[in-house]
DNA sequence: ATGGCTACGATCCGTAGA
């Protein structure tokens, strides 16, 4: 909005300034190859400036450039066949991009960031754990202290920092459908909400609770048991935000319609508004 | 009875996801 109160604008006639929105959006697509379809169905009505992919479960060599370069997006991507794999799309260039956490060595694709237009911007798919006391479980654990670690770096060097993605916890029981059935299972358990908790404590905010929200507000839902049907899912996509760019977020939503369409991913998109300063 | 989908890469079942 600009200063003389009109709506939706990049430049008002009034002049008094000039107004940019960034859209930023995560989705864990759960196959890009199956679900690139309904990627590009949704670019082209959301409009996304910046969307971070996981689980895009394709090497390099297969990532859709093409298709998504005809949508506007050029990308920058860290494939894996079968499993894990990221990517960030951009509507404007992306720059300083890099791979994986710095100084934790590890085989799966998982994380990929880059600086647009002065906001830098993490993809993360984090690991799922499988079970509480697993051996997933503890590298899960040991995972989010290399994230928690690197972001505290990362945060000093880029004070407009966005963390976006599958973050594989529900950092609350208001986002869980059935604390009671999931209590202590692996997505809930303690040790996993304390390392969501530290990353927010390094001064990081979940956009998606800087606004009043409707409850029972999910991004996943199990494919079985009609779970979308039943709306039995968890909040476990985040978009979280430095303090500079919480200042000038305006809404954080979850768009549920891609999840209602033949063959969906089992997440669907987080999407935040940024209002940038003009001038 | 502890399942139930979905994707994948390998067969016609196992692994993984969450």
């Amino acid at each position: 909005m600009c200063p003389c109160g009109a709506r939706s604008v990049v430049v008002c006639v009034c002049d008094q300034s000039v107004t940019k929105q960034m859209k930023l959006a995560t989705w864990n697509v759960n196959s890009l190859k199956v679900r690139l379809p309904h990627l590009l169905d949704w670019l082209a009505q959301a409009r996304p400036d910046v969307v971070c992919l996981q689980e895009i479960k394709l090497v390099d060599a297969k990532f859709p450039r093409a298709e998504l370069e005809s949508a506007g997006y050029t990308a920058v991507v860290s494939g894996q066949k079968t499993y894990n794999g990221v990517a960030i799309l951009c509507r404007v260039p992306l720059e300083e991009s890099s791979t994986g956490i710095p100084e934790y060595p590890d085989e799966q694709k998982r994380v990929i960031c880059a600086t647009a237009a002065g906001t830098r911007i993490v993809c993360v798919y984090c690991p799922n754990g499988q079970a509480v006391g697993s051996d997933k479980y503890e590298y899960k654990l040991r995972w989010f202290k290399a994230l928690h670690d690197w972001l505290r770096e990362e945060l000093s060097r880029y004070p407009r920092l966005a963390v976006m993605g599958d973050f594989n916890v529900a950092p609350e029981d208001r986002d869980v459908h059935d604390p009671k059935v999931w209590e202590g299972q692996v997505l809930v358990s303690e040790p996993e909400r304390a390392a969501f908790q530290a990353l927010l404590k390094l001064g990081l905010s979940d956009a998606f609770r800087l606004f009043p929200q409707p409850e029972k507000v999910f991004s996943w839902w199990d494919y079985r048991m009609m779970g979308f049907r039943r709306n039995a899912g968890l909040r476990i996509d985040q978009i979280l935000l430095s303090a500079e760019l919480a200042g000038q977020c305006s809404a954080c939503t979850i768009d549920k319609a891609p999840r209602k369409l033949e063959r969906p991913s089992d997440h669907t998109p987080v999407v935040c508004e940024l209002e940038l300063p003009g001038n």
